[in-house]
DNA sequence: TATTGTTATACTCTATAACTATA
DNA sequence: TATAGTTATAGAGTATAACAATA
């Protein structure tokens, strides 16, 4: 590596991608294996889910342009969400047009459980690493959060 | 957060998983935002060129299991891969129901462009930083690999 | 008979376009 | 007219089942 990439970060570029890559792979399919008690979420049912249990109401069509879909997909979504009743159609108090929606009590639990699972996995492995690895990793944390900002 | 939990890293756990992931998508994405010379290659089917960039020669079925898609659906990739002329089919020297697949020139310049492309915006987002925030990402980085591992 | 690859067909997810109700 | 949501329909991607060629 030369003194130029080492300040610029072209070699890091390449390590620093690869392990987070991988890593966030490795979270994803941890998402995925146990857990066959409840509905088989997709993963756009299982964000705007979670998206509705961190902002507490919101309408179809802000979910949809939250999530980065189509209204008519959020339709879907929501209908399906709606039957296993893990979310709550009410009617907008001013709007009749609008439509709100918030998590049932059911949905809440389900987006705790799935958040744990996923976090069970990574907390096990860091447990295994030593004080000083994750020192580095808690000083890194934040920077990683920056850099995916913007 | 607790001592416990600051020791067992079950804190540093949601910390460290919320921003590899958005790192991890926010990478996924820079893939797909220029480059609108080349065909538009789906994931499964960039994944299934890269594999074969790297290890040179495989048949359609060893391909399908590396990528854990069913052979039909590998057929399919492997028809779109042949058509833009990205890899080769040639017949098994030996087995005459097997084919050998290989990746072209053009294949192997196609694997090369993205992955330059993904880590040019990481390397210039990592330029922005200073160099105490590069060198503990230089820490960080083959400890985050180890978590992968296993 | 067993195996490799392909073709036929169906399902899931998401999109655009058209429609209904309300503002 | 414009907006929120839904329904109708189409396309992409992947799966299972059935088939052809070869071992």
């Amino acid at each position: 590596m030369t003194p130029s990439q080492h300040n610029s970060g072209a070699g890091l570029a390449t390590t620093l991608r690869i392990s987070v890559s991988r890593l966030a792979r490795r979270l994803r399919v941890e998402r995925l294996e146990p857990g066959l008690a409840e509905p088989a979420l997709s993963d756009t049912q299982l964000a705007a889910l979670a998206t509705l249990e961190r902002h507490g109401a919101m309408t179809p069509g802000e979910l949809a342009e939250h999530e980065k879909v189509q209204p008519p997909s959020m339709t879907r979504v929501i209908a399906a969400l709606a039957e296993w009743q893990l979310v709550r159609r009410a009617p907008h108090p001013s709007d009749r047009r609008q439509v709100v929606l918030t998590v049932t009590d059911g949905g809440r639990d389900l987006v705790h459980k799935v958040r744990r699972r996923r976090e069970a996995w990574l907390a096990r492995k860091l447990a295994e690493l030593s004080p000083e690895e994750r020192a580095t990793l808690r000083a890194a944390a934040p920077i990683l959060e920056k850099l995916s900002q913007s």
